[in-house]
DNA sequence: GCTCAAATTAAACAATTGTTTAAAAAGAGT
DNA sequence: ACTCTTTTTAAACAATTGTTTAATTTGAGC
């Protein structure tokens, strides 16, 4: 067992702990919980299997961990508008612009964690610390309070969730498949997926809120 | 290796062929290609492991077989609409109407078909006979008409599919995550499907088309 | 009832899986 | 230089992987 010792360096340590969590990460991401071994993941690391259940007790223990920090991710961009003070328009706004371009720098991620979810190949974390801060956020009061004044449809803000999330989503979902059904190379598909941020703000703002009659 | 001749009955033979197959899809389905093994399958046939071999050969060319048959599935409905002689907004009224109906019956195909291209984890069996048939149906032609005419917004057809893709399959890949986000129950999120359904084709709709104006 | 191919089974194969053990190496404090 | 903990390694573990072999059962044609 490893002790810690407050007036020990681990310089070495923490860089190694660290390494490994990032070769992980990308060996996760990438193939999936199944798809790969730990071994997979101990060539990426340049090391030994032992080393890896050293620091992190077993390949369950390690995914969940590589996991937690992705949903965390995953879930990070929304949650942030969610606490500011804007109008319910300007966060839906926000919320498309920032997702698509950290999805654009992270594209495999909503495969990873909607995969891994569905799998439930492992033990899912879903810390009840991220149920409870979406309500924590007060969004949801922000939102039956647009709707009674009239600003917003008649929806409710789970399938305005929906909405939002399958069009910010899907598109880094289906790249592949996007590609191979029409034939076209990965500098198009970029293009396709940029137009599609334009389109899907201007459809969802317009139709979720009610244009004022011009007095 | 396995004869046929004209002049057996092969009833016995048909069901346990086909029987395998059920079997593997099922498995194949809800685990993934990595995430079982043919042993899995076996055992759902309640038969051998070599029975699977000596009818497909290896667990690769069997999953390529299930998934090949899942893809013509996947995007069966809206290659029948597109092929249809109806106006181009009937069509996707059409298209948004099946798919959704058709997914319902069978949510955990979309998860199946983008997780398997994604990590392809096998020799993707990417029919060429897809990609053609979809020019075949002449939708091009009719979208880009139906744009020249003034009817339909300035937007790829490319682009149009994501649109429409991404609010069909993405509610199904996400129905866990739905759930644990919001802690609600599977009758809730069968409910929130159904409503999405409505407000995608009336989104989709009107964002695509152009009023006329009132004469 | 005999024949012979097709269908099915049990057993074995080597390779890979996640994990553990036990030994070696590294490093800090004295 | 010595001690003792932490870190790293190589090797081994039993279990499971996909596949193959060889034997057995089945069933139809004669």
């Amino acid at each position: 067992m490893r002790r810690l010792s407050a007036n020990q360096l681990m310089k070495r340590d923490q860089s190694t702990e660290e390494k490994i969590k990032e070769a992980a990460r990308k060996v996760f991401m990438t193939k999936g919980f199944d798809g790969c071994s730990v071994r997979d993941i101990a060539k990426e690391v340049g090391s030994n299997v032992a080393l890896l259940n050293y620091y992190f007790r077993s390949k369950e223990k390690l995914f969940e961990l590589i996991f937690e920090g992705a949903m965390s991710d995953f879930l990070k961009s929304m949650m942030a508008v969610f606490s500011t003070e804007l109008e319910l328009k300007e966060k839906l706004e926000l919320i498309i612009e920032q997702e698509f371009d950290f999805f654009m720098e992270h594209p495999e991620l909503p495969m990873f964690i909607l995969h891994s979810i569905q799998q439930k190949s492992v033990n899912m974390p879903m810390p009840s610390k991220v149920v409870d801060s979406i309500a924590d956020t007060g969004i949801f009061e922000q939102f039956e309070k647009a709707k009674q004044d009239g600003l917003v449809r008649d929806i409710s803000l789970r399938n305005t969730i929906i909405l939002v999330m399958s069009n910010m989503h899907y598109p880094f979902m289906s790249k592949n498949l996007h590609k191979e059904l029409h034939q076209i190379d990965d500098e198009q598909v970029m293009a396709d997926l940029r137009a599609h941020k334009t389109y899907v703000k201007e459809m969802i703002i317009n139709y979720l809120f009610i244009s004022k009659p011009e007095a």
